[in-house]
DNA sequence: GCTTGACCTTCTGGTTACTGGAATGTCTAT
DNA sequence: ATAGACATTCCAGTAACCAGAAGGTCAAGC
């Protein structure tokens, strides 16, 4: 099947597609006139790809999920290891998200938001001392 | 004073520096050797940057603040509105990251870690019902 | 005067994961 | 024959830098 019927069944745009394909991430065939060609396993990896990447795994991520995926040995603690690191590193972007949200809330509060110029939050930016 | 005393002062790297330079935040003048000659002035608004950019502005709103800062006719509602938009951001980010860790964590809470291949976390990517 | 090492300069290219656009070719239907 | 929807490739741009190469400058020590 041509790459439109491709992005519509994955919900991936076509551009990223062929990007996927140019990164080696699948390798579609083409059909004579050089259009590229999916076939049910094509669709299936990107499926994949698409869910994968949608819970925030990167596309190396990917690759050594795909591996994994494909090795019918696998030890699924291989895979949950990844899946728990990805947890951490989600984690430990949450608190740097909050403790940011914290120092702008202060400052926020701290601004009257009025029509005269003063304000704590350039006097911040300022390196003035409140 | 030269760049690398310049990076001591404001906690940024020299490369970072000469970016901002490129991308004319700030226009230090040069020293008869070609050197780059930073000024106190230059100083201030390279750790002006510094904070904003830590407190989560992009570049370009650094620009706006920057303005901001320098117009003494400011009004401060229009700092407010921007560092209230930046926490709906952030909170929007906040909330992504945290029904991502939730479905994660339900994904690996389910998967035994163990030598099998049996995985829900594969399943799940693989698209099969659990 | 010469060397060494630390510092500076510019320039190019890489990072992440795409996205947009131009120029061109193909298919399908009227 | 022509229009419109699709496909192709290739180039450039996004955000905010970082790494490294090739080379100039400076201060200290011998």
């Amino acid at each position: 099947m041509n790459i439109g019927r491709a992005a519509e069944l994955t919900d991936l745009p076509a551009k990223t597609i062929r990007f996927y394909e140019e990164i080696e991430l699948i390798k579609p065939s083409r059909a004579s006139n050089g259009y590229r060609d999916y076939s049910d396993e094509d669709i299936h990896r990107l499926k994949f790809l698409q869910r994968a990447r949608s819970l925030g795994f990167s596309i190396d991520e990917c690759r050594t999920l795909f591996s994994l995926y494909e090795d019918e040995g696998r030890a699924s603690a291989d895979v949950k290891a990844i899946a728990l690191t990805k947890i951490e590193a989600v984690d430990a972007k949450i608190r740097e998200l909050q403790s940011l949200r914290d120092t702008l809330s202060h400052l926020a509060e701290s601004c009257n938001g009025d029509n005269r110029p003063d304000c704590p939050i350039i006097r911040d930016l300022a390196g003035e001392a409140s």
